[in-house]
RNA sequence: GGCCCCAUCGUCUAGCGGUUAGGACAUCGGCCUCUCACGCCGGUAACAGGGGUUCGAGUCCCCUUGGGGUCACCA
C-alpha cells in the first residue's frame, strides 16, 4: 500500500478563515489516522493579490490550531520548495513537456480580441455568462511575431465526458463540450492554478486531494492534465462550503471569519476543531470528542455532501464543554495570559489560581470570561460594582458582615469544606438565613453580585484578604 | 442563463426499504440553590412538493421547487 499524502494548499490573499480550516482539519486528521503526510503548500502564484503578510498568517493559525505539516513552510520536506512562485523552473519544464507532446499550445490573442469575442457572444445571445473562448492557434494559426507575449492554452477535448469518484459527493462525470481552452501559463510566464496545482501534487506524490466544493469545476481541466502528463490521478474530496446563519456566503458581517480571532477571544484550539470537525461530520450521537479521538474516528465516508451553516451559539457551547474538560493546572496556564492582559500580573502556576479554577469553570464559556471572572482574586481591592453595593452593602448588612468576620475567624483550615458547615451550623444558632447574609458577604468579597460559592471564594482568597475584605466593606456600608 | 452540487426539527445531524423518525445546540417549562453558572427532568419542533419502483418508502429512480457553487490571463 502506498503511503497516504496529503496537503492543504492555501493561497496567501487574506486569513485563515473557518472554511479553510475545516479542509485543513479533515486533511490533517486522514493523514494523521492513515500515518501518511500532511504538506502545506502555498499557492502566491497571483502576485497581485499574495501577501507574503497573509502567509504569515496562515502558518501561525495552524500552528496555534495544532495542525503540523510533515513538509512545507519552516520544516522543509524532500520535495520542496513549498511555495509555488519559486517553484516556476519546475512548471515551465513541464509546460514545454505539454506543447511539445500536442497537449497544449501557445496563445497569441490579445485581451482586446478576447473581449470583443466575448462581446460579440453577448451581442448574439443577449447574455455574457457561459462565454467560451475559442482561439485561431488551437488549429496551428502562425503567429506573426512569435516572441510576441502569449499565453498556453491546454488543447481540450471538445467530445467525451471525464469522471471521478468523489469521497463526498460520489461519482461527478462532466462533459467535454462545456469546457474551453483553459489558460495555463500567464504571458510573464507565471502559471495559472489548475497547472500549478496538479504540478505540485504530483511532484509531492500527493494521492488525495480534498478542497472545498467550489474548486469542483477545476478538477476535470486538472484530471485532464494529469492524463497529458501520463500521471496517476489522485482521489478527490470535495469538502462542501461553511456558510453564514442566513444561508448567504460567510463574511466578516456574520461571524469572526480569521480563526486567530477565536484565539484572541478565548477560544481553545480543540475546541475550534470540535466544532468545525461536527459541522459535516457525524460520529453516531457523539458530540464532544478530544483530538485523539478524532484522529481515530474520522472518516470521508461520514462527511456531509451538503452546505453547513455556521452557528455561534452551537459553537460556544462545544467551547465550554472543552473548557470543562480541561484539568485546572492546565487551564491556569491558559488563563493566565489573558489575566495578564487585563493588567492582572498572575504566575501560570500560582496555587490561588489553580485552585479557582474548579470553581470559575462552571461559569465561563472563553478564556476571556475566565479572566474576567477570576480577576478579584489576584487584586488588593476587588473594582466595586457601585450598583450592587448600594443595594447590598447598607447601614443594614453591617450586623450581618460583622457576625460573619467573627465567626469565621477561628475556623481552620479555611477551606470551603470546614467554612460551609461551621457557618451554616452557626447561623441556624442564630436563626439567620444564607439568603440574608450571602449578597452582601459576596459584594464585599468579589465587589459583583455574581460568583462561585461564598465559601469557595474564601477559601481561594484566604484568611487574612477575606477578613479585610468584610471589614473595608462594613466601614463602607457604615457611614 | 449554461454547467455542477445539495435538500430530515430554527441550526448541526442520526437514519443506509419495515423506527412511536433518534441525539445535540437554540428555545420554552420545572428541579437544584447563598448569586450566577454547571447539572438534572420534561415540552414545542423536521422527512420541500409531485410522480413512479416496491407487499412496504425519509431511505431507490424521475420531474418540479428551493438553496449553493461556477462560468478569469483569481485560487
Amino acid at each position: 500500500m502506498t503511503e497516504v499524502r496529503v496537503r492543504f494548499a492555501p493561497s496567501p490573499t487574506g486569513t485563515l478563515h473557518i472554511g479553510g480550516v475545516r479542509t485543513a482539519l479533515y486533511s490533517w486528521l486522514y493523514a494523521r489516522q492513515q500515518g501518511g503526510k500532511f504538506i502545506l503548500r502555498v499557492e502566491d502564484t497571483d502576485q497581485g493579490r499574495s501577501t507574503e503578510e497573509s502567509a504569515r498568517v496562515i502558518v501561525e493559525s495552524l500552528r496555534w490550531l495544532g495542525l503540523d505539516w510533515d513538509e512545507g513552510p519552516e520544516v522543509g520536506g524532500p520535495n520542496g520548495p513549498y511555495f509555488q512562485s519559486q517553484r516556476l523552473d519546475i512548471y515551465r519544464e513541464v509546460v514545454e513537456k505539454l506543447i511539445a507532446s500536442g497537449h497544449a499550445y501557445r496563445c497569441y490573442a490579445t485581451k482586446e480580441e478576447i473581449e470583443a469575442a466575448r462581446e460579440a457572444f453577448a451581442a448574439r445571445t443577449g447574455r455574457k455568462e457561459g462565454f467560451t473562448f475559442e482561439s485561431p492557434y488551437r488549429d496551428g494559426k502562425q503567429p506573426a511575431d512569435p516572441s510576441a507575449p502569449h499565453v498556453v492554452r491546454f488543447k481540450a477535448p471538445r467530445e467525451g465526458t471525464t469522471a471521478w469518484d468523489d469521497l463526498i459527493k460520489g461519482r461527478i462525470e462532466i462533459q467535454h463540450s462545456t469546457l474551453q481552452d483553459f489558460v495555463l501559463v500567464r504571458p510573464d510566464g507565471m502559471p495559472l492554478y489548475n497547472l500549478g496545482c496538479v504540478v505540485d501534487d504530483i511532484t509531492m506524490g500527493v494521492t488525495l486531494v480534498a478542497r472545498g466544493d467550489d474548486h469542483m469545476i477545476n478538477t476535470t481541466p486538472q484530471i485532464l492534465i494529469y492524463q497529458a502528463l501520463g500521471a496517476k490521478v489522485p482521489e478527490f474530496a470535495h469538502v462542501p462550503m461553511v456558510l453564514a446563519p442566513n444561508g448567504q456566503k460567510l463574511s466578516k458581517r456574520h461571524a469572526a471569519v480569521g480563526v486567530l480571532e477565536y484565539r484572541d477571544m478565548g477560544y481553545l484550539p480543540d475546541a475550534v476543531l470540535n466544532y468545525l470537525v461536527r459541522l459535516g461530520w457525524s460520529y453516531g450521537d457523539q458530540e464532544i470528542f478530544t483530538r485523539a479521538e478524532l484522529i481515530e474516528k474520522f472518516s470521508w465516508d461520514r462527511v456531509g455532501a451538503q452546505a453547513s451553516r455556521y452557528d455561534a451559539k452551537k459553537f460556544a457551547y462545544v467551547q465550554g464543554e472543552h473548557l470543562r474538560m480541561l484539568d485546572d493546572a492546565r487551564l491556569a496556564e491558559e488563563v493566565a495570559p489573558f489575566l495578564e492582559a487585563r493588567g492582572v500580573k498572575v504566575a501560570p502556576d500560582d496555587p490561588r489560581l489553580v485552585k479557582a479554577m474548579p470553581y470559575l469553570k462552571p461559569r465561563a464559556v472563553t478564556l476571556v470570561e475566565l479572566a474576567e471572572a477570576a480577576e478579584y482574586f489576584f487584586v488588593d481591592e476587588p473594582a466595586m460594582d457601585e450598583k450592587a453595593a448600594a443595594k447590598f452593602l447598607t447601614p443594614e448588612a453591617v450586623p450581618h458582615l460583622r457576625w460573619l468576620a467573627s465567626t469565621i475567624a477561628g475556623v481552620e483550615p479555611f477551606t470551603d469544606a470546614q467554612l460551609s458547615p461551621h457557618v451554616t451550623a452557626a447561623m441556624e444558632a442564630e436563626g439567620l438565613t444564607m439568603k440574608e447574609i450571602a449578597q452582601p458577604a459576596r459584594v464585599a468579597l468579589t465587589g459583583r453580585t455574581k460568583s462561585p460559592g461564598l465559601f469557595e471564594v474564601m477559601e481561594v482568597l484566604g484568611k487574612d484578604a477575606t477578613l479585610a475584605r468584610l471589614e473595608r466593606a462594613i466601614e463602607r456600608a457604615g457611614t
